[in-house]
DNA sequence: CCATGAAACGACCACCGTTCTATAGTGGAA
DNA sequence: TTCCACTATAGAACGGTGGTCGTTTCATGG
C-alpha cells in the first residue's frame, strides 16, 4: 500500500487535493492488495473502506455490490496472464505455456482461484484472454467445437487444480510445510486402512499422497491435451487422420 | 441404497411426534432436505435449527460446526453415486458410466457441487468411492500414477461442470429457459464484437453457445478418458500388475 | 424421590452486505 | 461573487450470519 503520510501542506490548494476522490479503480486495485495481503475472507466491504479511510457505504456508489466488485478484481489481475502468439508446429507447447502462466497468477493472488471458479470471465481482459486462447486452440487445427470446449475445459483445469492447492495449505501458515504435513498424514491414514476392504487406497497410498502439485499440474495438461488431440483426431465426421484408439477404448460414439 | 430421493424434510421431525431426540443424522439430514429446498445460502445454523424445532445454539453439541455439517451432508449424498464393479474390456464406458452417475447426483441435490468444489471427500463414503473408482482405473490398465491422478482428475471435472451448469441459471427461477436466454444472449454479445480485433470469438460464437450442458459433459469427459489412455499408453510402463484385486468380490467379512 | 449430568436454550458477540437519508462539497450558471 | 443544483460521501439502521457462554431443563440412575 503506497504511504502518502508526509503531508506538504503548503502545496495543498493547488496541486493535489488531499482528498483523492474515491475512484472505482483506486477501489477495485486496494481491494486486491487486501485479497493479497489477507485473502478473500477479510475483503469485506467494510475492510475495504476503512483501508480507504472512507465509510462502507460510499463504495456503493461505484462498485454495485461486492459480488461485481470481485469480477473487477478478477478482471483485472487477467491482465498479468501471458498467452503467446501462435506459432506453427508449437501449438501444444504454447498452450502449456499459457496454461503455466495462469496458474502462476492464480498462485499469486490469494484465494483468486475461489473468485474465480464460479465466474464467467466476461471482463474486458477476460474477452481478450478467451480470444487469444482460441486463437491458439485453432492454430493447433482443433475442430470449431473442440477449439470452443477445449479453452473452457483448459482454463476450468486450471482454475481447479490451483484452488485445490491453494486449498490445501488453505490456513495463514506457510505452505509447503503445511502441505507436506497433510500429505503424511493421508498417506499414513491411506496405509492404515483395512487392505482387504481397501486394497487399491492401499496400494495406491504412495503415488496418491506423493504427487507435487506441479507435478499433479503437469501431468493434468498433458492428459487433456493429448485428450484433444486424440479427440480431435479421431471424432466422427470429418477425421483427419486414422484413429490414434488405442486398447480397450473402442468408444461406442454418442 | 434405500429409495428416499424425494425428501419430505417437513415432515421428517414429525415422525416421532412425543420427542425426537436431536442427532447428528436427523440434524444431516435436515440439513439435505433444506439443500434440496433452498439452496446452500438458506441452509444456515438457525434455518437448520428452526426446521429442527430448535435453538441454533444446540445444533453446535452435535456437528461442530457449520463447515463440518457440510463435510458431512456431501458424505452422505456420496451414497447415491453408483461405482459399477469392474468387466473386462468395458472401463472405458464404465468409467463413463460412473462419472455421469456422479453427475446425476450433483444435478440431483440443488448447490452440492458448490460443496463439493473445494473439499477431499475423506468422509466413509468417498473414501469408498475413490477405492471403487481406483479399482476401476486399474482395471483398465493405466500405471499407477496415472490412476491415482486420474480418479482426482475425472472427479474435479465432473464436480466442475456441475458447478458450472448449476450456476448458469443460478437464481431461484426455471432452469432451462434461463440458460437458453444467457445462452443467446452471450451469442449476440459475441456476434457483435468488432471481428477484426476478435476473428475468433465471433466465428466461434455459434460452438461456444450452442454446447448445451449434456454435450459439453461428454465431450469432456471423452477428452480426457483419451488422454488418459494416451498418456498410459504412450509413456514408458513397465508397471503393469497382472493382479487385479476386487474389493468386495472376495471379502472374508471382517 | 431426589441428585446428577448431559442436552437444549436464550442472550450475546462481532461481524457481514445492503439501503436509506441527511449532509458536505463542488462545478457551473447568473 | 453569489448561489444553486447536483452528486459523492458517510452515518445510522436493517436483517441477517456463525459461533460461544452461562444457565436451565429434564430424563434417568441411585
Amino acid at each position: 500500500m503506497p504511504e502518502e503520510i508526509p503531508v506538504p501542506p503548503w502545496r495543498r490548494p493547488k496541486k493535489a487535493p488531499p482528498r483523492m476522490p474515491l475512484t472505482q479503480d483506486r477501489i477495485v486495485d486496494t481491494a486486491l492488495g487486501i485479497l493479497d495481503a489477507e485473502g478473500l475472507d477479510a475483503l469485506s466491504m467494510r475492510r475495504l473502506a476503512q483501508e480507504l479511510k472512507t465509510g462502507h457505504a460510499s463504495l456503493y456508489a461505484h462498485v454495485g455490490n461486492r459480488d461485481e466488485l470481485l469480477d473487477l478484481v478478477f478482471d483485472l489481475v487477467l491482465t498479468e496472464v501471458e498467452i503467446p502468439q501462435p506459432e506453427p508446429g508449437r501449438w501444444a507447447e504454447q498452450v502449456k505455456e499459457m496454461c503455466r502462466s495462469l496458474r502462476r497468477v492464480f498462485l499469486a493472488h490469494r484465494d483468486l482461484a475461489r473468485i474465480a471458479i464460479d465466474r464467467v470471465p466476461l471482463g474486458p481482459n477476460g474477452i481478450l484472454g478467451m480470444e487469444r486462447t482460441l486463437n491458439l486452440l485453432r492454430s493447433g487445427g482443433l475442430r470449431d467445437e473442440l477449439a470452443a470446449y477445449g479453452g473452457d475445459l483448459l482454463s476450468t483445469f486450471v482454475t481447479a487444480e490451483a484452488l485445490e492447492q491453494s486449498s490445501r495449505h488453505s490456513g495463514t501458515e506457510q505452505s509447503e510445510e503445511q502441505a507436506g504435513m497433510f500429505a503424511d498424514q493421508l498417506h499414513g491414514y491411506l496405509k492404515s486402512l483395512p487392505p482387504t476392504q481397501f486394497p487399491n487406497l492401499v496400494h495406491l497410498a504412495g503415488p496418491i499422497t506423493s504427487l507435487d502439485s506441479d507435478r499433479r499440474f503437469e501431468l493434468g495438461l498433458e492428459i487433456i491435451i493429448a485428450g484433444l488431440v486424440a479427440a480431435g483426431a479421431g471424432d466422427d465426421a470429418d477425421d483427419r487422420e486414422p484413429g490414434i484408439r488405442t486398447a480397450g477404448s473402442t468408444l461406442p460414439g454418442s
